[in-house]
DNA sequence: CCATACTTACATATGAGTCAGTAAGTATTG
DNA sequence: CAATACTTACTGACTCATATGTAAGTATGG
């Protein structure tokens, strides 16, 4: 009897820090691996537990038993993203100054290997927009984070220091980012995603460091 | 306004058409704005048809009745949204040379004024490149012709004939507009769309016209 | 008086979350 | 070291809410 419900336990929401080893977490990992393919092709909305449990060879209930809700695991997922250094746009930890931007060129080229996780990024943020959507504020603190760790990148490198002009330095070069992604997973054979964003990053080096 | 739009006429041999005239052409209109209105809160798969109805002050029934399904909804919305000049990015027709430029530039200032419509617009073309949207070719024909008709504009502007460039060049302006719009949703008081816009515009004509 | 614009009522699907129970571990302790 | 207690990882069978679409009937204005 109720042996289940070790997972919607009061006691905060944030006790997910026990990172459980062996079997059990990499039938977590196949679950988020499920989960950011199903959400990445039909959103999180459209897309449903019983097909990211199928993916991951369970019923929809197991799922639910490791994550306790769809909105658990669709943080879970994003959370999960960052745990991976591959692919995470964000670099948290010592990458600086012109490394970092290289790190970024680096990304996007790796993106373009990997459609399926720049669709599920592109996808979730689009719909994170709406009222009350559970990813807003991960959207809106990753831009954040983003956003300043490029200005402090382009103000070491170009020694300027007008903050406007860093600040929408910084918003261009994210918008290019994102905003190719979305013409890329439309007309792939129009979009070159990895030139382009150089073309704009070396663009807006020159303008900095004019000024 | 008034009776705009006989939208959905194709039938060509007759031109006695009856096309909606007086009332039900504005209640079709006020369905659309309230579609609109509702894609844009919740996007499309998790709007529903009843809160369009009721914002449109009818049964769910009734909207059925006018577009038959609701994807027939979302298509009429997005012709409809064509059909509007005011915030219509494409300027399908006379618009050529520097003015287009120009009013690329405005219509990102009108558009600070309608966070409705932005967000109806970021949050639907990011839906659409999930499996099947209804939507996507829309948007991939959309982003072509705005492609297309940038890429023009810009050689003229600039004499610059390098069509790489060109083509980066155009897909830059429409990821930055894209990209933040997203940023802009999440976040206002962190993004000036216009001025960003303006200053990318500049940029760009630099660059093409220096090479 | 009839096409058009609806409404009410219904049919049907789908999907999230609940619950009880089972099988298999992992301690615990006598 | 084995019997017992407790936990974890599920399944299957629901519930309940929500959503699209349909059918049949009513109202109305040209």
């Amino acid at each position: 009897m109720a042996a289940t419900r070790a997972t919607a336990r009061q006691p905060a929401a944030a006790d997910r820090v026990v990172k459980p080893h062996g079997p059990t977490a990499a039938k977590r990992e196949r679950i988020l691996e499920a989960a950011m393919a199903v959400f990445g092709a039909y959103g999180y909305h459209k897309g449903a537990l019983v097909e990211v449990a199928e993916r991951a060879g369970m019923t929809h209930a197991g799922v639910l038993h490791h994550f306790g809700s769809k909105e658990g695991l669709l943080v879970a997922v994003l959370q999960y993203r960052d745990g991976e250094a591959v692919a995470g746009l964000d670099a948290r930890e010592q990458v600086e100054g012109p490394a970092f931007l290289r790190h970024i060129l680096d990304t996007v080229k790796e993106n373009t290997e990997r459609p399926g996780v720049v669709q599920a990024y592109t996808v979730l943020s689009g719909e994170s927009v709406t009222d009350g959507h559970p990813a807003q504020e991960y959207f809106r603190e990753r831009l954040r984070t983003l956003r300043h760790k490029i200005e402090r990148t382009l103000a070491e490198v170009t020694g300027n220091s007008d903050p406007a002009e860093l600040r929408d330095a910084a918003n261009t070069l994210v918008a290019v980012m994102d905003g190719l992604q979305v013409q890329w997973l439309l007309s792939p054979d129009e979009v070159d995603m990895t030139r382009t964003v150089k073309r704009t990053l070396d663009m807006l080096l020159d303008r900095l460091s004019a000024a």
